[in-house]
RNA sequence: AAUGCAAGCUGUUCUAUCGCCCCGAUCUUGUAUCGGGGAGGAAAGUCCGGGCAACAUAUAGCAUCUCGCUUCCUAACAGGAAGGCAUUUAAGAAUGAAAACUUAAAUGACAGCAAGUGCCACAGAAAAUAUACCGCCCCGAUUUAUCGUGGUAAGGGUGAAAACGUGAGGUAAGAGCUCACGAAUUCGUUAAGUGAUUAACGUUUUGGUAAACCUCGGGAGUUGAAAGACCAAAUAGGCUAACGCAUGUAGGGCUGCUCGUCCGAUGUUAGUGGGUAGGUCGUUAAAGAUAAAUGGCGACAUUUAUAUUAGAUUAAUGAUAGAAGUCCCAGCCUUGUGUUGGGAAACAGAACCCGGCUUAUAAGCUUGCAUUUUUU
RNA sequence: GGUCGAGUGGCCGAGAGGCUUAGGCUCAGCUCUGCAAAAGCUGCUACAGCGGUUCGAAUCCGCUCUCGACCU
């Protein structure tokens, strides 16, 4: 089951503000994505944000769209891309994927990017381990 | 019939899989199962007007902002309805030709320049108290075709605009200087109309500009749901009341100013409290929608009936696949409400709620106007 | 969600009803030089868009677009 709720997304303006004070971030077109580990055990292992510019985007229409394929993508993958990596650490990741492409994309796009996003993220965290 | 423009109305439907937000029910009390609901005509721009809330009691005066033909509608409005007037266009009839007239449509920030002040570039003699370039006239001088003192706004040319127009009298020449007819205009009387206004008569005046200052009449207290109210946990520099102290002082708040009014340093005692973060309410049933009847020219009002009801808060209403209908393009022959293939579907996303206005809109439909082609 | 301000050549910026707009920087050409720089001369390129008021609009008024600031 692909579920989607309210626990897994990030909404505590605490939690915010600790994750673009302290994060580490990289970018992958269109996607800049910036990931902090916390010590709080949650009922999930990562809280994710996703944010769309108002300034690139003027129109409601047009963010709403973003927003909505980039959760659609993040829904249908993290279970399998994503979790297993996480479950073995007792840390909670909070994740922000900011949209800065420049123009409006079809769902498979997003969904090919996504992926390769986790695959990045999943080797830096590695990393970040063996040191 | 086609195309274009303008105004108005509608603003695709169904199925499967995986999800999101809210509400209700059930018991196995868990990210459980079942059922129900889930964007718009503009939700947009934030351009106006209200409700609601807090502050203030100072809805005081001035300043500032805003509205501006009339009557009506409305909770209210810079909105709407009906009318008046003006301008433009078209047609009609009239005429030598126009103007005026009649009808229709469109447009109008449509009070006042006849309260005062300012401004009117360049050109032009002169842009508002007529300061006379050419021209015209009187008088004087003489070198006899020129000069000088004056008068004159009829003619010339300039300009966006030239001292109301035509004719006559008058005069040295001229001039609303006088008269007749006419144009616009102020005020008054009479008649019609609720009124704007219209008609007649008398009377006054004769450049424009108030989206120039301004005058007159009406309206606006300020701030905006991030307003504001409440809840439980823990710690302060906080707050309240009483007393004391000083000329209620220094200083500060209340709307920009005035006037007025309120608070008011430091000490003692008693009580209360919540920086920040979180939650609940405010928050969705309403000046609401649809239908019918009645009243009204109409905007709209009244009565009755009906069905419902988005409510998030890093912010739901989605993704994928398929089918049907609509429109466009191409092919086929059986030329049809045919069939096959390919494409298109706009503008745009609620965030306290309403009434308007403005702007954006694929495709279809309705109405009006314009152009072109064909037929009669 | 709400409140407010701005828009003038490639860039900065004055102008607040009247000559298609002051000045500086940049750019192009010429003069000067053996070649450049500096200096001098000449030139190019503008009122965000649409509509209205006015004889006349960058300026006044309305709508639209773009950019920026503030309220937490």
């Amino acid at each position: 089951m692909n579920k989607f709720n309210k626990e897994e997304r990030l909404c505590s303006k605490k939690s915010l503000d600790l994750l673009f004070k302290n994060g580490s971030s990289f970018l992958l077109y269109p996607f800049r994505v910036t990931y902090y580990f916390v010590a709080e055990p949650h009922l999930f292992p990562a809280q994710v944000v996703i944010n769309v510019a108002k300034k690139r985007y003027k129109h409601a229409v047009d963010r709403n769209l973003i927003k909505r394929r980039t959760r659609e993508a993040y829904r249908l993958q993290k279970e399998q891309q994503l979790y297993p990596n996480l479950l073995n650490r007792n840390e909670l990741l909070l994740l922000s994927l900011q949209y800065v492409g420049k123009e409006k994309y079809d769902y498979s796009f997003f969904e090919k990017k996504l992926a390769l996003a986790f695959k990045k993220l999943n080797t830096l965290i590695a990393a970040h381990e063996n040191n």
